[in-house]
DNA sequence: CACCTGGTGC
């Protein structure tokens, strides 16, 4: 047996931590305790950020123990290790009582400190603290600056950040050759939707990282220019910048966002090819998800099952979409099967599992699962689940009830709940709880045109027209403006955007010949006609009649049938950004069974698939 | 042997 001194098994140690094995690491550590060889400075750091990476605040402690009993708690290097391990395990107040105590501090302290600040606890406390170290003659290095700069972007910060790059520059500090630094700029620019400025700091950039390629990617993709995004996908595929998961993730992420199936299928298929892509969870995760958004459960189902490993994001897409989709006892059923595989449901998944109870209208089942948050030891409702409780016994026609639970709310409500229970009052006619809850959410803000038509669909319904004529008139003095109606649909890989009323397309003749041909069709077999009431959800004066026939979802039914002709694909896939009207709803219904074609319709709520003449929401948005 | 920037579900 040959002799083993502390520097053969921290090097063992260190060994393990660099492959990414931090277990065997801190397993090490237990192991050499047992033995007469004591630990050195460098073991008890190495063991210390093992616990970090890991996030076992139980083991950091321990070992926290054995610096201070082994009098190695004021060397820098563990103390440092400490504020880190502690910071990463979720504890910045002890990260911060050891910061405060420390007989020696170093840059490095001071920077992890930043970080602990940032991750856990806020933004503010991380630039207080860049401030100070300052005032006490410290010099902030790279890791000081980029760590810094992630504080900014976190409270929002553009000024600060901006500041700071002055600073930089002003120094002469070299961030341009640090990728980190200039990746934190990237980044602070993309997320406060300076893109421009942020391309400039990239382009400048002597050492990029994927990092920061990440960062513009997805900001051009956050502000819609989908083609730059791709184009830089494109040039990094191509560059000598290894790929990894989350530019993966993100791009996928952004074609679920806009439904781009072509798109995102292709992606799929490069996912399956690369050593970065569908092996990682994120990534599957977010392909999974882009189905599901591009309505194709079935697909989504079959990844999700041959999924190597799931994660609490993994199951909570799945739930999502299916509550989407208006399957409430396939989400409710994967709930289930999450907790028996052992993964614990996060706030998301209670948000999904109730919202999924509420679409399908399992009344009962959604408040099982609302009192178990109550009694969850590791999340509880916040306002979000209470919203999506008064959506589940508003929409069940339990106005009341919901009324009474607004009321008894530990929180505030907030004008998202008032406006859930008013479109309540709305799906069932209840005028008088109606103008009452409309006063309360028109008095906590007056100026969303959204507020204002909710209420005058209130009276249209009941027939107030003299009510409904005297909100017009308010919003059309206030100058408000509802959010344009916008339906979008891929072609060949093309997307095509409608707007209500639009008259741009060059095929707009056409396109309303199909459709009054279609109209006519679905008249004769179900006997369809345009139900006037919806118009009132378009603020402008047009003949009403005319005013359906432009809504931008039948305008782009309207290309696809154009385009395919009356044969072709049997499922055609709408995508809108506010609900779809009733009248539309009508017609679609229409058309499917008439064409004997699968309408998937995703609105600003939901999926609607309409087979059949019938849609699975069940007339009930 | 310590400290840094990007992603997926609402």
């Amino acid at each position: 047996m040959p002799q083993r001194n502390v520097v053969s098994w921290t090097a063992l140690m260190c060994g393990y931590l660099q492959n990414g094995d931090a277990k065997t690491s801190l397993s090490l550590f237990s192991k050499m305790g047992r033995s007469t060889v004591k630990p050195n400075e460098f073991t008890l750091s190495t063991c210390l950020k093992a616990s970090g990476i890991l996030g076992i605040a139980e083991s950091g402690m321990q070992i926290h123990g054995v610096c201070a009993k082994s009098d190695f708690d004021w060397v820098p290097v563990v103390g440092n290790s400490i504020i880190d391990m502690y910071s990463k395990c979720g504890k910045v107040g002890d990260a911060e009582r050891v910061f405060n105590t420390m007989a020696v501090r170093n840059v490095i302290s001071w920077n992890a400190m930043i970080v602990g600040y940032t991750n856990g606890r806020s933004g503010e406390e991380a630039l207080n603290l860049f401030r100070k170290m300052q005032e006490k003659g410290e010099v902030p290095d790279g890791y000081t600056y980029s760590s810094t700069l992630k504080a900014c972007s976190c409270v929002g910060s553009v000024g600060k950040g901006m500041q700071i790059h002055a600073a930089l520059i002003r120094q002469r500090f070299p961030y341009l050759a640090q990728s980190a630094v200039a990746g934190a700029l990237v980044d602070l620019y993309v997320k406060s939707g300076r893109i421009t400025e942020a391309r400039r700091v990239f382009d400048r950039t002597e050492k990029k990282s994927v990092t920061s390629w990440s960062s513009l990617i997805l900001g051009y993709a956050q502000e819609d220019n989908l083609p730059e995004a791709m184009h830089l996908f494109k040039q990094l595929r191509e560059s000598r910048y290894k790929l990894d998961g989350f530019v993966l993730s993100s791009l996928i992420g952004v074609f679920a966002d806009f439904s781009l199936l072509e798109q995102g299928k292709q992606m799929h298929a490069y996912t399956i090819k690369v050593p970065c892509g569908l092996s990682e969870t994120s990534v599957a995760n977010s392909v999974l998800d882009m189905y599901m958004k591009c309505g194709l459960t079935d697909q989504a189902e079959a990844l999700f099952r041959e999924m190597a490993a799931r994660n609490v994001v993994s199951w909570t897409v799945m739930i999502t979409g299916y509550g989407k989709h208006g399957i409430g006892n396939k989400a409710i059923q994967l709930f289930k099967e999450m907790q028996e595989n052992g993964v614990e449901p996060d706030s998301v998944t209670y948000l999904a599992v109730l919202s999924a109870c509420s679409h399908s209208g399992l009344i009962n089942e959604g408040q099982r699962y609302f009192s178990s948050l109550c009694d969850n030891s590791h999340s509880k409702p916040q306002i979000e689940h209470y919203a999506c409780m008064v959506d589940l016994l508003g929409r069940g026609g339990r106005l009341k009830e919901a009324k009474d639970f607004i009321e008894k709310m530990p929180m505030k409500p907030n004008m998202g709940i008032w406006q859930t229970l008013l479109s309540g009052c709305r799906m069932h006619g209840d005028v008088e709880m109606g103008k009452e809850v409309g006063d309360i959410v028109l008095s906590l803000d007056g100026n969303n045109p959204a507020n204002y038509v909710m209420m005058s669909n209130i009276y249209a319904d009941a027939g107030y027209w003299n009510e409904c004529e005297k909100l017009r008139d308010t919003v059309k003095r206030k100058g408000l403006r509802k959010e344009a109606g916008r339906s979008w649909v891929e072609i060949d890989k093309e997307i095509h955007v409608f707007y209500n009323g639009d008259g741009m397309h060059p095929l707009i003749e056409k396109i309303h010949q199909v459709l009054k041909e279609m109209e006519k069709r679905v008249k004769e077999e179900i006997g369809y006609v345009h139900n006037v009431n919806f118009a009132l959800h378009d603020v402008e004066e047009e003949s009403k009649v005319e005013s359906l026939r432009v809504h931008s979802e039948k305008l782009a039914i309207g290309l696809v049938l154009l385009r395919r002709g009356l044969k072709g694909e049997r499922m055609i896939r709408i995508f809108k950004n506010l609900r779809v009207c009733g009248d539309c709803h009508t017609f679609i219904k229409g058309l499917s069974k008439v064409l004997k074609t699968v309408f998937v319709v995703r609105d600003a709520n939901r999926f609607h698939r309409f087979e059949n003449g019938l849609c699975s929401c069940r007339d009930y948005w």
